[in-house]
RNA sequence: GGCGAGGUAGCUCAAUCGGUAGAGCGGGGGAAUCAUAAUCCCUAGGUUGUGGGUUCGAGUCCCACCCUCGCCA
């Protein structure tokens, strides 16, 4: 069955590096059921871009004597280059800083404004004489509730209590230490009481489907409280202004335009492709799966903020846009992650207690860690990632089991067959039933793949590359050769390889860079997968850069694919390499250590 | 404090509808020598967070409590 499957990765801030509990949260998992949908053949689109405006980007300016857009264009560079480094194959990661973006949002915004789900309100808000209204973490004061003296407006790190920043006591500006006084602005609210019916009773087709986190979280929230009407203005100068005569001085909420990137990504995606409508496809097309690929602390933006979006903009959007006329898809799945703990402790950017992802790839290869955070991916609760764990992942699982298979395989037939796929006799009982337990494995692992089951679609790939190694074991090749049995050898080393460039395929969702290698030493001259390419584009807000994966050259298919007797193979080097377990103490030793990240 | 998700073998995790608690790794013993000392076979081990309840039967359903995490106040 054929149907457009959207995968909708969270837009990271561009305010902060990566570290491996993003990845495992996110990014990774997206692009393994990415991978794999293109295997099968399937219409898939891919897409992210760094989230560019927002307070903790000004945060971070100030903190810096910087501006929002360096900041932002700094982190965003160092995420193209993880994105290249690991492998994680956006069809387009572009960005919040676009002209087709603010477009999109904008068109998003007076759609809902035109359906009435808009409504003007006013509140008091800290005012500073040098800088304007300040955001509530910008403010800083005596917290209310325990006396610290230095609480920010949102909330008390001392107490830990969210706190309401027009009741701090003393309050001054974090920017310059100007005094504040209380002033009224006016903002947007989106009217959500209205869509709360509707959304319940979307939500209720989804029970049963989705994770038991995802859809009983996002239900107890519309139950229990109700939803509430919610500003989606703000004001401030770096952002989206606002696209209504008069407004033009205030900006979209951060929570508000971020979310509509997976929709705007997906335009610019369709404009790049020469087919300005193909964007249809994922949006209006009411087969598309649309999967959104986020953390457990996103829930609610995804699960009701943003389907409230697509409701409340509903077919107005593309009357406005281009004339059409057209429900959005609402999302198909939301497999969020629950979090990934570092030895122990919650991960935490300002302590260095985590383990960056770049940093990380400047010493390891890409796919023993996409192999360790698949074992380790917290699909149903909190896990934990331990440096001892991951060499053990590595030296004991992947290179012991998958690496070691591979290897003794290829080496032998290389160094006894002159470098070719020998030619087989007859196959056996034996030999025919491991290469139907090894096929059934496309249905097996792709069942789980299927679900956003990605450990078990590892595990299951795992367990049938022991298989494999067992029947090595039973039929000992490497006896027959001793015994001058060579034609049976190479009946046995013939059918081993046949298996091994299956499971090649299997796991190559998982671990795309050595499924690549393994192809070419088995003598294929056509790659598995495309290529991640970063090109460079302008628009009225200036130049900037994009990635793309490029994937017409890609052969990779979720099927058996035949590998030829005689085919001409690569000399054999290993696949992975085995460390050394002095890494533990070393890399333990990194953690909590001050570390620069500036961005200068 | 409210809502939600979790708590299962030394470690990381499974367990459809309630039906003999499983896997990998690690530990112990053995075989083999093609392979990065990797592999293969055998084996040890758990009062399923605690205490009650429903049931012929509970990891699973109900109640209370403890702990972890997320969202909200």
């Amino acid at each position: 069955m054929s149907f457009p499957v959207l995968s909708a990765v969270a837009w990271p801030y561009a305010n902060a590096l990566l570290h491996v509990g993003n990845l495992a949260g996110a990014y990774l998992p997206a692009d393994i059921f990415t991978r794999y949908q293109r295997m099968k053949g399937r219409r898939v689109l891919m897409v992210s871009g760094s989230d560019a405006h927002g307070t903790p980007i000004l945060v971070r300016a100030l903190d810096e004597g910087s501006t929002p857009e360096a900041v932002y264009r700094y982190y965003h560079e160092r995420f193209l280059e993880l994105w290249q480094k690991l492998g994680i194959s956006f069809d387009l990661y572009t960005s919040t800083h676009t002209e087709n973006h603010f477009r999109v949002s904008q068109t998003l915004f007076r759609a809902i404004y035109d359906n009435g789900y808009l409504f003007v309100a006013k509140e008091k808000q800290w005012y500073s004489p040098t800088f304007g209204f300040l955001p509530d973490r910008f403010v800083e004061g005596t917290c209310y509730i325990c006396g610290y003296e230095n609480a920010r407006g949102d909330q008390c790190d001392k107490c830990g209590n969210l706190l309401d920043a027009t009741k701090l006591i003393n309050p001054r500006s974090r920017i310059d230490g100007s005094i504040p006084e209380l002033r009224e602005t006016e903002h947007f609210y989106i009217d959500l009481p209205k869509l709360q019916s509707r959304l319940e009773a979307w939500l209720e087709t989804r029970v049963g489907r989705w994770r038991p986190l995802v859809v009983n979280f996002s239900l107890g929230l519309l139950r229990s409280e109700g939803l509430k009407p919610r500003p989606i203005t703000r004001d401030l100068k770096w952002g989206i202004p606002v696209p209504l005569e008069g407004w033009e001085h205030k900006v979209m909420y951060v929570w508000f335009e971020a979310v509509i990137g997976y929709l705007s990504a997906t335009i610019e995606w369709a404009q790049l492709a020469g087919d300005p409508k193909a964007w249809y496809d994922w949006w209006y097309a009411p087969e598309a799966r649309t999967y959104y690929f986020i953390g457990k602390d996103n829930i609610p933006f995804h699960a009701l903020l943003w389907p409230a979006q697509l409701m409340a903009a509903g077919p107005r959007f593309g009357a406005l846009w281009d004339g059409t006329q057209a429900e959005f898809n609402l999302p198909y799945d939301i497999p969020a992650n629950a979090f990934l703990n570092l030895e122990g402790q919650k991960i935490s950017g300002s302590r260095n207690w985590a383990v960056w992802a770049l940093d990380f790839l400047s010493r390891y290869d890409p796919d023993p860690l996409r192999y360790y955070l698949t074992q380790v991916m917290p699909e149903h609760q909190d896990t934990d990632w331990d440096w001892a764990h991951f060499l053990r992942s590595n030296n004991e699982e992947l290179v012991a089991t998958w690496g070691n298979l591979v290897h003794r395989v290829l080496s032998f037939t290389y160094r006894h067959w002159e470098g070719r796929i020998p030619e087989p006799g007859p196959l056996t009982a034996e030999d025919q039933a491991l290469l139907t337990q090894i096929e059934a494995g496309f249905a097996q692992v792709g069942e789980h793949l299927e679900q956003v089951r990605l450990r078990a679609g590892l595990q299951e790939a795992m367990r049938l590359a022991r298989e494999v190694n067992r029947y090595l074991e039973r039929r000992a090749p490497w006896a027959l050769v001793k015994q001058e049995k060579k034609d049976e050898a190479a009946t046995v080393m013939y059918t081993a390889l046949q298996a091994i460039n299956h499971l090649k395929l299997l796991f190559a969702p998982y671990l795309p860079h050595t499924s690549e290698a393994l192809h070419r030493m088995l003598g294929f001259t056509q790659p598995l997968f495309g290529s991640l390419v970063v090109e460079d584009v302008e628009d009225a807000l200036g130049p900037r850069r994009i990635l793309r994966y490029r994937g017409e050259e890609a052969t990779a298919r979720w099927e058996p694919q035949p590998l030829p007797a005689g085919q001409t193979m690569e000399k054999p080097t290993p696949l992975f390499r085995k460390l050394d377990p002095g890494i533990v103490e070393e890399e333990r030793a990194r953690l909590g250590r001050p570390a620069d990240t500036s961005t200068t």
